[in-house]
DNA sequence: CCACTATAAAATGTACCTGG
DNA sequence: CCAGGTACATTTTATAGTGG
C-alpha cells in the first residue's frame, strides 16, 4: 500500500436497513490513522434523525437522547472534514456508504459517489472458509476487543484493529491480490468546514438526567417556612396540563416555577401538593383493586417528573392499594367522559400497552375512543383536539406537527385512564 | 423489515447409449 | 427413428449471512 495514504474507518447506528424507504443515521463515528495504524483524529455523535426512532433494540438509543442531539445537517461537514483524502474503510461498508451518500444527498442537494475497502470482503480473501464474519465473530477470531457492540464508536474502533491485524497477515501472504481491495482515497471538490457539534452516548444521557432534576432542585432551594395558606388547585390543574404528555419542557417547567414563586409556596408545600397529585392518579388506578404493570410505570415516570423519591411513591403506593381494599364492598366510581365526546383524536406510533400479554393494534384502541363518542382523524391538523404518543419523546412527523401547532399531546397511559380502559 | 453476495439445491438442457 | 435411461453441464431458484 502507498505509505502515504491516511486511512478513515467509519461507522454508523441506523433507524433500519433502507435509507431509500426512509431511514436514516442516529449515530455516527469516524477514526481516522495513517498508514501504520496511529491514530490521526477520533470523532463521534449521536445525529437527530428527525423521525421515528427504530432498531433501539439494536442500538440502545431512544428518541430522548437523539432529541438532543444535531441533526446530520449540522455535522455533515464535519464528517467530510475527517474523510477527504482518507481511504474509507468500513465492515460490510457497502452498508454504511449507502446511507453516507443518502444523507449527503438529502443535506447538499447533490450526488455523491464514495468507494472504499470492506473489512468483511477483506475477511473472505483472508479466512475463505469461516462460516460468520460478523465484526462481534471476527474480533473474537482475531482476538479484538470490542467494547459496547453496535455502539458507533465501539464498533469504530474494533474495526481499526481488525484491519491492522488483517493488513499484517495480507502482508505476511506474499501471492495476496491488493488490486481486489484497494480504493481510491476519498475526493471532494470543496473544503468541509467543520462546525463541532457533537454530542456522545453519554453526555445525552447526562443531560436527560439533569433536566429531570431540575424540579428536584428548585423545589430544594425554596423557603422553608409557609408565608401563607394556600390554594393547591390551580398548581393540580396546571400539572395536569402540562404533565398530560409524561413530558416536561423547559417552558413547562419554567411555568410550573412561575406558579410556585407568585404564589409564595414553601418548599414542603410543594411537595405535599406533588404528593397529593401522585395519590390521585394512584387512587385511580386502584379503583379496580389492581394495579397493572402498564399503570406501575406511569406513576413511576410521574413520580421521577415531580422529583418524588421512590421510596415516597411505593408509601404511596402500598397506603392506596390498602384505602382500595378496604373499599371493596362500595362500587368504584362510575368516572364520566362527557369531556371526551365529539373530541377529534389522532394515534402515532405503535402501542406499548398489551393486552392479556398480547400487543394492542392501532385500531382497538381507535374502536375504543369511538366507543367514548371521540372522532378518529389519521393525521395531525390545525384543530385536532388530541395526539395520543407512545413515546413522548416521539421524533415522528406527527409528533413534530402537533408541537408546532401546538396541539394537545397525550401520553398513551393517560388516554387509556381517560377511557377507563384496563391494559397490563 | 432492504440490497447484495455466496453457496446450495432444484430444475432444465444436452449428449450419448440401448434394443428393436 | 424412437422411448427411456444415464451422466454431466447449465440455468434458475432458494437459502443464509452481512450491515441498523
Amino acid at each position: 500500500m502507498n505509505p502515504s495514504l491516511n486511512l478513515a474507518f467509519i461507522d454508523f447506528e441506523t433507524t433500519g436497513f433502507s435509507p431509500r424507504k426512509g431511514d436514516r443515521i442516529v449515530e455516527a463515528a469516524v477514526i481516522t490513522t495513517d498508514c501504520n495504524g496511529n491514530i490521526l483524529s477520533q470523532f463521534e455523535t449521536l445525529v437527530n434523525p428527525l423521525r421515528e426512532v427504530t432498531g433501539t433494540e439494536i442500538h440502545q438509543l431512544t428518541a430522548e437522547m437523539l432529541g438532543q442531539a444535531p441533526g446530520f445537517s449540522e455535522i455533515a461537514d464535519d464528517l467530510l472534514f475527517h474523510l477527504k483524502d482518507k481511504i474509507i474503510i468500513g465492515h460490510n461498508l457497502s452498508f454504511d456508504l449507502k446511507f453516507l451518500e443518502a444523507e449527503l444527498e438529502r443535506h447538499y442537494k447533490r450526488q455523491f459517489l464514495f468507494q472504499g475497502m470492506c473489512t468483511l470482503q477483506l475477511s473472505k480473501y483472508l479466512f475463505p472458509t469461516l462460516p460468520v464474519r460478523r465484526l462481534e465473530a471476527l474480533c473474537e477470531f482475531l482476538d479484538v476487543e470490542l467494547g459496547n457492540a453496535h455502539c458507533a464508536f465501539s464498533d469504530c474502533q474494533a474495526t481499526v484493529s481488525l484491519f491492522s491485524r488483517m493488513l499484517s497477515l495480507a502482508n505476511g501472504q506474499p501471492d495476496f491480490v491488493w488490486d481486489r481491495i484497494i480504493a481510491e482515497p476519498c475526493s471532494l471538490d470543496f473544503d468541509p468546514y467543520p462546525r463541532g457539534i457533537f454530542i456522545n452516548r453519554n453526555q445525552a444521557l447526562e443531560k436527560s438526567s439533569f433536566k429531570k432534576s431540575q424540579l428536584r432542585d428548585f423545589i430544594k432551594r425554596l423557603p422553608s417556612d409557609p408565608t401563607k395558606e394556600v390554594s393547591e388547585l390551580q398548581y393540580l390543574n396546571l400539572l395536569d396540563e402540562v404533565l398530560a404528555d409524561r413530558l416536561l419542557t423547559d417552558a413547562e417547567l419554567e411555568s410550573l416555577k412561575d406558579m410556585i414563586l407568585v404564589e409564595g409556596f414553601a418548599q414542603n408545600q410543594v411537595k405535599s401538593i406533588h404528593e397529593d397529585y401522585l395519590r390521585k392518579l394512584c387512587r385511580i388506578y386502584w379503583i379496580d383493586h389492581d394495579l397493572s404493570q402498564a399503570e406501575y410505570m406511569d406513576l413511576k415516570v410521574v413520580s421521577e417528573m415531580l422529583g418524588i423519591e421512590e421510596q415516597i411513591l411505593d408509601a404511596i403506593i402500598l397506603e392506596e392499594e390498602i384505602k382500595s381494599k378496604a373499599e371493596q364492598l362500595s362500587d368504584p366510581p362510575e368516572r364520566g367522559f362527557e369531556m371526551l365526546i365529539d373530541k377529534t383524536i389522532c394515534f402515532t406510533g405503535a402501542l406499548n400497552a398489551t393486552l392479556n400479554g398480547a400487543p394492542i393494534d392501532r385500531s382497538f384502541a381507535q374502536k375504543i375512543a369511538i366507543e367514548h363518542g371521540m372522532v378518529i382523524k389519521s393525521g395531525v391538523s390545525k384543530g385536532l383536539d388530541y395526539l395520543v404518543t407512545a413515546d413522548p419523546n416521539s421524533l415522528s412527523g406527527k409528533s413534530l406537527k402537533a408541537r408546532d401547532y401546538g396541539i394537545k399531546i397525550i401520553a398513551e397511559p393517560v388516554f387509556w385512564s381517560w377511557v377507563n380502559f384496563k391494559v397490563d
